[in-house]
DNA sequence: TGGAGTGCATACGGTAGCGTATGGAAACCA
DNA sequence: TGGTTTCCATACGCTACCGTATGCACTCCA
């Protein structure tokens, strides 16, 4: 029967949780974007992961798209914030950094970023608030590594050509099923990434 | 009034179609799947845009898996016999071919195919039936491409390092929205292009 | 201790979509 | 000319959603 968990009454601060709060609910509408994409972000479908009723839902959403667009907030803050600390100055470590950026969006590690990723773009392909929120994380991110390509001795056009390059290769390689293309995946992710990064 | 054209009770070959076989509800659901995604392709509003209603659908299919089906089976030989062609051997000239390959695939060109190619491999996140076309499809390009870098001179790893950069590297940039990160876009996709072909 | 606010459950009406059943019109024979 | 086949319309039941209305328990507070 599994015992209805500790329902104290005095309902501790960081426990189990016995109500939710509006980021809750954002943090569960990731994950079933992450999951499910935006078709699948249905309102009485996210309460059943939650454990409760869309009669939750409401209280705390005016409707779908408020959440919607609370769900694509979270998102541009979160992805502003990443790219920042990732490319922080670091002065002759530039290649490094591009490298690590590279790495850190691979398929393998961080699956469900990219997950979400992706959905988001899709998502931004029938949407035009989605939309402005992936081009404004867009260009903050080229501007970003177009930096770290200047620092690294790039002539300005050269290094915008770089960072679109890095991100297109990136998020197309997560786009691509090509596991049994070679048996050596990682030596090939390897050459690539030098051949983006590189002089 | 574009008068209704040859409207012939004998029915002639190529005329207006009085009628709707199994093809023209695959070709009018390739466009529905390239303007609304996988999601938006449903029978009943596909019936509609056909002028009929979907009592003619599920005589046709069986049900809405079946058409699917058809779709996949389609996009995935129109694929294969279009790379076929475009990466057909013709010796010396491989650094043409590649750009012109990157040419085709810019969102600009070409754009309700790009639009069908990422409805596809979104639609593949969530379909193992999907997920196979695609990666069947990929496989068959990057092996196409791998020969034409080959032939350009290149060790059999640079040459299938360089092919999954350059689809990714396509499929990516439409995944993206930088229209505004620079003014000369054109001189930015070809020193992109430059960069993935040239040795 | 009782009233106000909070957080959620339940119930309801409405739309969209799937698949089936059945009927009907037109064409194609024989 | 009557029967069969082909192709589509109409009507139906069912499920999944959305958003609203309303009720109910629990907490906080005077």
């Amino acid at each position: 029967m599994e015992t209805t968990a500790v329902k104290t009454s005095r309902a501790p601060r960081s426990a189990p949780k016995t109500q939710l709060d509006r980021n809750d609910w954002i943090e569960a509408a990731i994950d079933v974007l992450a999951k499910e994409g935006i078709s699948g972000l249905r309102v009485e479908v996210l309460a059943k992961t939650c454990g409760v009723t869309k009669g939750s839902f409401y209280w705390h959403f005016k409707d779908r798209q408020d959440l919607l667009a609370a769900v694509l907030e979270r998102w541009r803050e979160g992805r502003i914030r990443d790219i920042e600390k990732t490319t922080a100055a670091l002065p002759g470590k530039e290649p490094d950094q591009l490298h690590h950026v590279i790495e850190v969006y691979g398929a393998s590690r961080n699956r469900k970023g990219m997950s979400i990723e992706l959905a988001v773009r899709d998502w931004a392909r029938h949407d035009s608030m989605a939309a402005e929120v992936v081009e404004a994380v867009d260009l903050y991110r080229l501007g970003c590594t177009r930096k770290l390509f200047v620092s690294a001795g790039m002539s300005d056009a050269e290094a915008k050509s770089r960072s679109l390059l890095l991100y297109a290769c990136v998020f197309g390689l997560s786009l691509m099923r090509y596991d049994s293309f070679d048996d050596n995946l990682a030596d090939l992710k390897e050459r690539i990434a030098e051949r983006i990064v590189s002089a």
